[in-house]
Order: C-alpha cells, then structure tokens, then sequence
DNA sequence: GCCTAACCGAGACGGTACGTCACGTCTTTTA
DNA sequence: TAAAAGACGTGACGTACCGTCTCGGTTAGGC
C-alpha cells in the first residue's frame, strides 16, 4: 500500500534530494513508540525526533502535522486484504469477517489500530482520507462478492449489494468495536454469516 | 441522566460544600463552547475555566483531567430513551434505531458527539465507562424488545436475543459512523429491520 | 517583649473570644518550621496552618498577611537583652558587641534571624517596625553607654554620643553581615572597642 | 561589569544560538518594571516575560529562577567604581565612602538597590556572589588604600589594613542602612572619616 | 440555663504564578 | 539545498498559594 505521499509538495529537482532512509526512520520511530505501549496521546512530534533521531523541521518538511503522520503511519501498519477463495461465496464472507476480527490482535498493532482510527475519526478530512483509502475498498470487495452471489441465485436480488454488504458487516464490526480488548467467540463469522444467509435465500417462485 | 458524579472522592462532610451550581457552569462551558464550532482538541480546561468563570483547581476538584470532564458532557448531552409504542415490534425497533440516526443531527450536538466518542474510545478507562452506562443499556432494550418477539412468536426463537439485535443495530451503526454528516436516507431503519425480520422468522413446522 | 498585639482590631467583647493557645500554635508552628531548616520563603500561610493545625481564616483573623506574622516570630525569638556590669565601659561596650556575634548562632536561630531580617528589610512598613521596636532601643543602649564615658572623661566629648557608638557598632555589624555563617574571630569585639577606644581618648589639655 | 553568564549551561555550538538582543530585552524589562516602582516581590517571571515580548522558557533557558535573574539584573545596575585622585588618602577615602551614599539615590535605582539586596541576601548561594563580585573587590580598593597610608605613616600600621578599612566602612554602611531613605547629612562620610584618622595617628615613637 | 454572637476546623472558591512541555517557525553549522 | 540541532513566542499543562467565603460545630459571655 502506498503512502499518502510524504513527499508531496516538492517543487524542484535541484539541491540535496531528501533522504528515504529519514523518510522511514520516523515512521519505524512512531512504530517503535507505539510498541513500547506509549499512548497515542503521549507521541509528539518532539518525541517521534528524538526517537529517530531526526530535526523537528525534518518532519515538518514531509508532513503538515501529527495527524497525517499517523495516517502514514496506519497505512505502513494495514495488514494485507485477505486472500478469497472464489469458490465457495459463504466461505469468502466469513474470511473477510475474519479478518476483522483478528486485526485487532495479530502482530503488533493490538490496541494499536483502534487508537489511531479514534484519532483519524477525529479529524475529518483524514477520516475523509482513511475512509477512501481503506474503508471503501474493502467494502466494495464484500458488495462484489455478494452481487456474484445474487447473479448465480445463492442470494436474494431485490436487495443493493452494497446494503446486503453492510447487513453482515455491520454486526460483525459492532462486536469488534464493543470488545476492542480482542475476546471475541472465534465462530462469530460464520454464525453471522449463516443466520443472515438463510434470511437472505431467493424467496421460492 | 445521573452523573458520573463529579463530586466522587469527597471524603467527609467537613469543609464548605461544593458548589453545585459551579458544577452545572463548568459543563455548560463545555457546551457552549462544542455549539459555538470549537474543536474539541481546542478546548482546553484552561478555556473551559474563562468560559465558565471558574478557576482551574475548581475543575481538576472535580475531573481529573479533561476526558472524564468530557465524559460527564456527553452523559449529560445524550438524548433521551425514545418512547416506544410496545404494541407493534417491528415498530418498535424501526424506532429504536431511528433515535440513532437522528443522534448525530438535531439540536446541538452536531459534530459533537462524534467527535467525544472518538475521543472516549481512545481511553480504555472511558471506553469502559462510556459502555456501560450508555450502550449497553440501550442494546439490553433492544435485545428485550427482541425476546418479546420470540416468545409471540414473530421471531425464530433459536438464536440469542442479543446476538439478534445485533444483527439490526450493527448496520444501521455501520452507516452513522461510515457517514457522520448525518445525510442518511431517512427510509434506512425500516429497510433493514423488514428485510432482517423477513430472514428471521420462525421456521414453519 | 509583648507581642505587636496580633489580636488588634478585635471589636466588641461579645462572642466567644480568641483563643491564646491558638495564638501561641501557630507562632510555635512556625519556628518549628524554620527549625526544620525549611527555607523562609517556602513557608506559606497554607503551610503554616497545616502544620498548627488550625484553620487559614483562624491566621488571617490575627495577621494580616504573612509579613506580619513573621514579625511577630521575630519578637518572640529576638534573645534578650544582654547583662551589663555598669562598672567598666570598655566591658560593657564589648559584651554589647559581642552579643551581635553570638546572636547569628546559639540556639534555634542559627541562619533564622538573619533570613527573616532580609524579609523585614524588603518591606518599609515592617522595617520601620523592627527598626523602632528591636534596633533602635539597643542603639540608645549604647549611646548612653558612651555619654556616660564622656561625662567620666573617658572618651572625648566633642562628638555626638550617637554617632560615636556607630562608630563601634558599625564595624562589628559589617563582619556580622558580610559573614552569617557565623566564623568570626572570637576576639574581632575587643579589638574593635580597644583600637578605637584608643583614638577617641579626650584630648590632653 | 561582566554578567554572571545567562549563558552558562549552553553544551556545544551547535543549533541556533542564543540571541543576545533577547538576553538585554529581559534585563531591561526588569528594569523597566522597577523603575516603574513595581515592588520587586509582584515581579514575577511571567511579568517579565510579558514585558520584555519574551517567552518564559526563554529566561528560564538563561536563569534558574527569579533571584538569579535579580542578581545580573542588580550587576547591570551597579554604579562604577569611584575615580580616586590618588593624592590624598583622606579625600579618597571620603569619596568611597560618599560613594554609599549616593547609591541609593541617584539614576533609577532608588529604592531597588536596597529591595534587590535584601532579596539576595535571603539566598546563601546569591550572597555568596554577590559578595565575591561586588562587596568584596571594593573592600579590598579601601583596604590598599589604608595599606598605602601605612607605608607613608599617615597610619598607624600595626593593625590589618582590611579590619582598619572596616573601621570606616561599617559606620557608613549603618547608616546607609538603617536610613534607606536617602536622607543623610552630606558631611557624614567627612565626619567618620576625619574621627577616625585622628584617632589612628602613628603613636610617636 | 438558654441565646446567640463570635470563634474554630475544614475546605471550596476565583485568581495568579509556578516551572515544564509541546507546538510550529526560525536560524545556525555541517555536509 | 537538506539535515541536526536547538532557540524562539505562544500557550496549555497540573500544582500550590493567595485571601475570601461558606459550612457544621464549639464556646463563652449576657440575658
């Protein structure tokens, strides 16, 4: 996934050309904090300097401020869609579902993800931006796959795909967002799933 | 809506009392503040002093920092529990999940809300605080109204009242977050709740 | 020596009166305080009610601010006058001065009394007080000690006896202040009184 | 007369350097404030910083506190050296001592010389340096002067020539204090002067 | 032997200043 | 020209006292 473009703003090709490596090092230094369990609150662009090892004006130069660092920063962090298998439509459903859920957990972003997206909401134009790049995308992929569904009969046709989308996600998210520390029943996909899709079956002619 | 009772902590009853007008000055700065287009990352408890005419130990007296100060606000600015009819179900709910669309617009709080439960998420404490006094409250109604519906027989009776209602509020929650500028199509309630009480009922013998 | 009379302003005789043995708390409360070595300016009224166990009002009831209070512990803990033989002049002139040495040390006053008379001297109105109540009446002391030399013919009659005595009391008070730390020459009164006792012998007719 | 180094504490040389127009505009904003007759207990940092358009980390990068700020601030204000003529000893220990006197009146210093002092003398630390940088250099200018007179016999030279100097300092420097007023009689320093030199002839052999 | 004014402790109250920290901009030197 | 270092004006942080003001609860006169 590509950055929002710190780089932006470059006008002209001439003097010393800015350094990736510094380009990364910030963004490895808020990692870094955000690992070390220091609340998002607690990261100034003070700190996330010191912590690369960088000027303040180094920072400044690539971003206008803290919040789209973060953004940068949450993009780096997005884990990978998912891989769908494409045969089975209620197979893919409760993958995509499942990877809510484990987002929260995984690797290194635990109660990570969560804060920087309170903070995105926060500010409307990079909940703008978040939306667009990672929201959107994501959710157009589960209407696709149920608009196939409604194409071979599996799924009721009379319903917009993106709103029958939303009738499964919807659920599953609320339970994320409820219970961010993670104990989530691990069938809760494919329970969702499978009560909706028998509500959902083509009404018998 | 009580309070999350800024006068905890108050050991005995010696000493002069708090003001409990103060009390009400303090959270009315707040408000005035949010309704005035203030960004709440601009309000300061410095700010929340000179608006309310109050000195800052007074506030600190009370919350011990600017987001359980923010917590009270919300308590305060929450709507009331919507009125429900109790004889149709499926009104009833079209009812309850109305009251969330319409949350986010009305009288004053606009942007607020959305704005505090941003800020409320990222405080695992508040979180706590925030959900169980004002969500799950809410989700018990819904999930009762749910219950009701099994016992007359509207609604298959084989799947948790919880679990049921959230597959009802989870996308009508889904939208209001996706679109906070609060320009739902006003027919979205009652589209979701037909089509899932459609899925939902009983299966014939 | 009686006290400025921290119970001035006091109006009718009606009510319950002042309590003495608050009076007293509070000003012990207060040299317990210096003889913890905590600095001057670190004592606040706050803190001295704190540690009297009294209330603040209680203070402000006495003493209009904190200054006067101070002058107050001054009085009480200024030494007593020194004994003088009445028979030798040069004796009595060196036991005043040397009371000036040992005052700095001694008992609980070590580097008190010179801490609170820079207090006093930064405010007129309690200079002038201290000045009248505690300096001047010593000075008199002094001068009358050497208006009694001049009538015996002992020392020469044709100077003020007050500036005569400041003559010695200057130089002794100069070593006192230049050095708080209390290391002065055991011997600095005698040689002071005898060097210059030697000038001032009346002249041979 | 060199400052005590606002500077000191600054590591290496690189960064932006310390603006030395900063460093003069908040000493003259002390400055400013006393000769407007603020009394120097109301001024705090944040007054200064005010009036010189000066952020408070900015003097606290320079001073550790206000008495420090003091200290330089008095160094700023003190009077030059006296010129002496060199030819008589008697006329230019009267200038040093008619010196005193003046001080206290004069240019703008008034009643600040003897606020700051009493300020200063209230802190070991500053007394200290105060002491080595101002008091004690012009004891020693006395001091050589006497030991001048004892080469040429105009002195008796069997006495210290600083403890003799000290003979004709305190009693100015008593009245000089305990008349803050600035009302003294113009011949005073004449008076000690010639009392006293009369009285410390060489003895005949 | 009540009555009641004044005292007492405790601590809330609107303020002001403290000393620290971060903001976003700027000015240096070094590369 | 970029980069690090760090000074700069600004302004919020949370704490401590200021001097005043309620509170409930004594504690002595004077009736």
């Amino acid at each position: 996934m590509n950055l929002a473009d710190g780089l932006a703003g470059r006008s002209s090709t001439r003097g010393r050309p800015r350094s990736e490596a510094v380009e990364r090092s910030i963004i490895e230094g808020v990692m870094q904090l955000l690992e070390e369990g220091v609340p998002l609150a607690d990261i100034s662009i003070e700190r996330v300097a010191r912590t690369a090892g960088v000027g303040k004006a180094t920072i400044y130069r690539r971003w206008p401020g803290k919040e789209e660092l973060f953004v940068d920063v949450m993009l780096v962090m997005e884990p990978a869609d998912p891989e769908l298998s494409g045969t089975s439509m209620r197979d893919d459903l409760v993958v995509l579902l499942e990877a809510l859920r484990r987002r929260g957990l995984a690797n290194r972003s635990s109660a990570f993800l969560h804060n920087v997206q309170a903070q995105v909401k926060s500010s409307p134009k990079l909940w703008a931006a978040y939306h667009a790049t990672v929201i959107e995308p994501r959710r157009l992929l589960g209407a696709e796959l149920l608009r196939r569904g409604q194409r071979n009969g599996e799924v009721r046709p009379d319903i917009d795909a993106t709103m029958l989308y939303d009738l499964f996600l919807g659920p599953m998210l609320l339970r994320v967002v409820l219970r961010p520390e993670g104990d989530l029943p691990e069938g809760l996909a494919e329970l969702i799933v499978d009560t909706l899709l028998e509500g959902l079956r083509p009404v018998a002619p």
